[in-house]
DNA sequence: TTGACATATGACAATATCTAAATATACTCA
DNA sequence: TGAGTATATTTAGATATTGTCATATGTCAA
């Protein structure tokens, strides 16, 4: 009967499994925008681009709102921005721990 | 030529996109834990639990042990709950707004 | 009203991911 | 060595995701 959580979390890590919808919620973090300024800015097709913003829409990541011709989007909750330092962060170390492992068996060849 | 970072976090955060991986994980918060312990407590068969645990070690999200006839799981990085602890906030916040939306709707009939 | 514009949606093929069954591998113990 | 156990890998069909093209929608301005 009741929607698991994992579920639900599964839905919304699903949305950011893509970078082009990384780079959309990158540009958004500097403030609200402008569908014709995403475009630009994330590259690839209008219709591409307008079919990752609805898979955001939906997982309710972002909001739109109409003004006059354009449509305007932003994050809805900054806490995403969070996330995504995090796994940066995550990332970061990661190669940095390779990267130390593989200088540090180098060194000891010399 | 330079692996963009955005692809390296989406496919981290897809490793993070399944209900079971997540489950996996929760699993794996309490400590490190043997494939044996992992299966019952996510449910599913074996090949398709193994076949998961392969996609987070190749996200490089946990790593293995052999310990005799068993392979021993854990998490590489714990800033991975964080996230993952995050992006429950996250959900729990917006439903809690929806929850108030829809009550003071409510309240405002009566 | 008509035309131009910004964006969204639908349809489709290509590709990736998922699950489950069968099989393979690696280890232990008799 | 051979049987038994735990886990991984392979395979195949079902399903989901992706990108592109064509088209639809909604808005403004002439």
């Amino acid at each position: 009967m009741r929607k698991e959580i994992s579920n639900i979390q599964a839905a919304v890590f699903s949305a950011l499994a893509h970078p082009l919808r990384l780079k959309i919620l990158e540009k958004l973090r500097e403030g609200s925008c402008c569908v014709c300024n995403i475009i630009p800015c994330v590259g690839g097709e209008q219709s591409n681009v307008s079919h990752h913003l609805a898979i955001l829409r939906k997982a309710n990541i972002v909001r739109s709102e109409k003004r006059g011709l354009e449509v305007w989007y932003e994050v809805t909750d900054s806490k995403i921005f969070k996330i995504m330092d995090l796994m940066n962060n995550c990332i970061l170390d990661e190669l940095k721990k390779t990267r130390e492992i593989f200088e540090s068996a180098a060194g000891s060849l010399e």
